[in-house]
DNA sequence: GTGGTCTAGACCACT
DNA sequence: GTGGTCTAGACCACA
């Protein structure tokens, strides 16, 4: 169900919300869906449950999901809605990364052009790698 | 000369490297000048000497600048190219991030604006802060 | 594990790096093996965390290593074959080093008689201290 | 007539101490020949005299020249004889390098190969770059 | 003066 | 526990 790369410099359970945030904001996962326990999830990716239980923890806090002690951890009803907006206030993270590009002498147009790219899906000269 | 946030996440010595960069594909400086001395830009920025060396270090390693020993730290004759290629190899991470972003949810049109903001320098919602 | 010679004039964490490469190369550590903690090899080989960390970041940036924080540093997948391959390009120092001593006098056979000798281990007039 | 490379790791003193040497070793200059004086050499290669001076004092300590106050510096009697002697000792740096190259997985093939092309003086895959 | 190395000791995020 | 960053202060070789 998740990927993990435990070689990558992002921490793993930032993986972990990374990945079920997308689930959730690509509609994979919807409103009241129960999130895999915390165990279960565990065996399955190899991960601590402690890792999980954080990254759980975490996306409660975030208001993502709704931890109810004892049944489980389910999606917030408002939980897409949430996640638009924070990607839109995220743009600022794009905002730096794409001056820093062009302070590095990558022209306009090509940053465009990848961003053509990422959205179409196409994978040209964006391989997914990072940093 | 240098910006210092020490509230950024980002280490000290990384800033340094990514503004010295800046500076070189800038063309504020260019192959062959004289980076500021370790201790001198220790004192002006109000930072210890070890974490500049280390950021002299690294951009040695890199290849963008030329540390000699007893003489001072000179920018590589073909450090501006090195920026330039480095910065087209890292569109793999603006594709990355928009990917990510475009499946939160925010729509391409958002995405190119950012990249127009940035591009042309004004801060609409780019804060320059982290997400 | 390691031995340090700290009255030699190569810098100290150079030579942990040297010998955990030559581990690798030989195989006595294989890819996806974890290095000694910073701390651990610091107080078992009598050197500074720091340096030790130095070292250790070196061998990232080289690619011979991954470091994951908050686990620990591991043999990277393609350690091996790098070494190989940097030991081969690293064949132009042993050139020119040779073309001085030949320029000095030390005649063809005196030369190959040495690198048998350092193939097989012997140590007949190579004390590994330097001329 | 001496090539320097500032930027290079090597201290440019050494730089002047192993060209001379090498001048000397080859029959280039012989017994008895004048050495060029510190400032006329000084500014032919432009190189700080002080550094010229170590270079020349140092040489006087091997005993590979003589400096005569008031009248400059000559190439010893017995310089050429001392620099092979000084060759052969230096075997043991050969032997060093070649047998870390081994430790790298190089061949011993390989290696008496690049001695070979060292003694002969081509350049198959010795650039003359330094580490 | 320059850069380079090392130590001692602290704090941080992450597992 | 792990690696990563930073400071303070020292010493070295070199120009």
């Amino acid at each position: 169900m998740l990927q993990i790369d435990v070689l990558s410099r992002v921490p793993v359970y930032e993986q972990i919300i990374d990945q079920i945030e997308t689930l959730i904001a690509t509609g994979a996962m919807e409103a009241g869906d129960q999130l895999p326990s915390v165990r279960g999830l565990s065996v399955e990716i190899l991960v601590n449950p402690n890792t999980i239980q954080k990254a759980y923890t975490e996306l409660d806090n975030l208001g993502i999901v709704t931890s109810v002690p004892g049944r489980g951890c389910f999606v917030s009803q408002n939980a897409p809605e949430m996640l638009r907006r924070r990607g839109t206030e995220s743009l600022s993270e794009l905002y730096a990364l794409a001056k820093r590009l062009h302070s590095l002498g990558v022209r306009a147009e090509e940053l465009h052009q990848t961003i053509d790219e990422a959205v179409s899906g196409k994978t040209a000269d964006g391989t997914g790698k990072e940093g």
